[in-house]
DNA sequence: CTGTTAGCGCTTTCAA
DNA sequence: TTGAAAGCGCTAACAG
């Protein structure tokens, strides 16, 4: 390994004035910098950062959990979309990126030691966990968390939150089925977290906005990326004495499974039930029949994160909780009931 | 922030003593541990192991790049699993991954320097770029890399490669087509790399062994994870003057939306034309009809993938090849011609 | 303009 | 059984 040392004894200047050099300082002359760069370029020597981070007490990296509760990680369809938006918009301001792996959060192991421990200056949370301990005691930690999507709302100074603008967006997709002459629809929602009851409070809004009534057996108990539950749940709306005409899942990877479901009964989509899902995953667009949903805006979710924990470590104090805006896309899985 | 000096302070021994006692020496004897360990408890100290790397000299951090001329990022659905599966099996290991940007590997900095600066102690690729150069530096460098799926396969004596037997299992799969009646197959492949290379020459056993000829026509250029090529693709097959029966697409991804132009078209799947993808995407068995697909093994290439890592910076010298088994999901979308 | 020196938080030899 | 001291690679205050 060439450290700077290397380039100071080969350069015949002392080890501060090649760190000045590189660092451009403005107290070197031009030529002692191009004779140390070239001493540079002919040993190969790369600055540890490492040992820049002790020295300076900055460590320019940022954790990132995904959700420990599922077993999908990062094969989660919307929050990969997130992450890598994230990720990008972290790397264009020359951060690093760490990853705390599931096996980390489920072992139960001391969250915050960990990220101490390893100087992160913040944590991005896919979803948070809506019950582990170690999740929370990081989120009320002096370690800034920005949750997105997933999260509780529980206030806490520290933690920041990022979703799409759910009441609005789900306003919308409900008045577009209401538009379109469904006067029956069950929604299909998942765990009871703040934007689960975002989603929950725009459907209730827009059926009331249209002046029918709302009543509790329009809300079905469900779960998000989870297909093992669909079928059951699907059966249970059937057999409801009033079966609705249009169903809104709680995702599209539930949706998709509904489709299925539905199909093995025999049931047509849309002729015979309408169906919505939610996030706007590149492949629903392709399935028959091309199915409705909401497109929630991957990048901006992923960018306004990485931007609020940039901001944070800059000592700025930005909004605790910040909503992108959401587009519906029609689809085919909503008829028109004339 | 608490250092061991303050514990050392505290507890009224010296930082060579705390020190020792927290990585719990024999010297020690278990009086003073206790007592060293009641005051680490009280000032809750947390040790730091950006300094003990830099002591040590041991960094135990990974980097991992996602497929840099793609889009998609961690969005591709196959890598996300196996990258899933590897970052659980390294931290199961208490090593830590940092994942170098998309934005990094495209602007043309210096990778090596890069991963260097960072101490990393092994690259995860996910996919090689199969055009960067920087990629490819990275790879003859003297920092280990683990390329998992997309790869050239190019000799070097640093970098570890593990796939699924796709040859193999291509084999297979035109074997059932075959088996299944279809003597007019196509196969759209991916890009000219190994795993493309092992599939086609799979393909071409299959129809050689089964005493048919294989001739030219029966492979189709085209892209993996990339929709947009797909209708081109498609009706260009559709237009040649012997139409297949049943067409092998590139992936899962590029294969919904064959279903997609296929329906447009006015055709049927499968009474018209078959078709198969490939990787094995949970929402592929509940597309109707069922996709038909190879499926492959992500928790297998992941923890592979990342025990090959562990093993290297272990000293040992795995092999430079690992082929996973992959398994046929049969599906509905090939019929059976009589 | 440049070098000497101290020190970031930690481990480890050497000496007691 | 413990401590002093050196040093990992780097930066920066201070002194010239």
């Amino acid at each position: 390994m060439v450290t700077i040392k290397d380039v100071a004894r080969e350069s015949g200047f002392s080890v501060s004035t090649v760190s000045r050099a590189l660092a451009d300082s403005d107290l070197i002359p031009k030529h002692s910098k191009t004779k140390i760069k070239s001493v540079v370029e002919k040993l190969g020597y790369i600055p540890n950062l490492t040992a820049k981070s002790l020295k300076n007490n900055k460590f320019y990296n940022f954790g990132v959990i995904t959700f420990a509760g599922e077993e999908l990680g990062f094969s989660h369809n919307l929050f990969s979309g997130i992450l890598n938006n994230f990720i990008n918009e972290i790397g264009k301001n020359k951060f690093d990126v760490t990853v705390l792996s599931k096996h980390l959060v489920d072992s139960g192991e001391d969250l915050v030691a960990y990220c101490k421990s390893r100087n992160l200056n913040g944590v991005f949370m896919l979803s948070g966990d809506f019950s582990n301990k170690e999740m929370k005691k990081l989120q009320s930690s002096d370690i800034p968390t920005v949750v997105v999507d997933g999260f509780k709302n529980d206030e806490s100074d520290n933690s920041y939150y990022v979703s799409s603008n759910n009441r609005e967006v789900m306003k919308k997709l409900t008045s577009l089925a209401i538009q379109k002459g469904h006067k029956k629809i069950v929604y299909v929602h998942g765990e009871d977290i703040y934007v689960t009851r975002e989603r929950i409070a725009g459907f209730k809004e827009a059926i009331e906005s249209a002046g029918m009534d709302f009543n509790p057996d329009m809300l079905v108990a469900g779960h998000y990326y989870d297909m093992s539950y669909v079928s059951d749940v699907i059966d249970g709306i059937l057999t409801k004495e009033v079966v609705p005409t249009c169903i809104f899942m709680p995702d599209d990877f539930c949706a998709i499974k509904a489709y299925d479901v539905l199909h093995e009964r025999g049931i047509r989509i849309p002729e015979d039930i309408s169906i919505a899902g939610f996030d706007g995953l590149e492949y629903v667009k392709h399935i028959y029949p091309k199915m409705a949903t909401v497109i929630q805006n991957v990048a901006e979710l992923g960018k306004t994160c990485a931007k609020i924990m940039i901001s944070l470590i800059n000592g700025e104090e930005p909004q605790h909780l910040t909503l992108i805006g959401a587009d519906i896309y029609n689809g085919e899985s909503i008829r028109t009931i004339k």
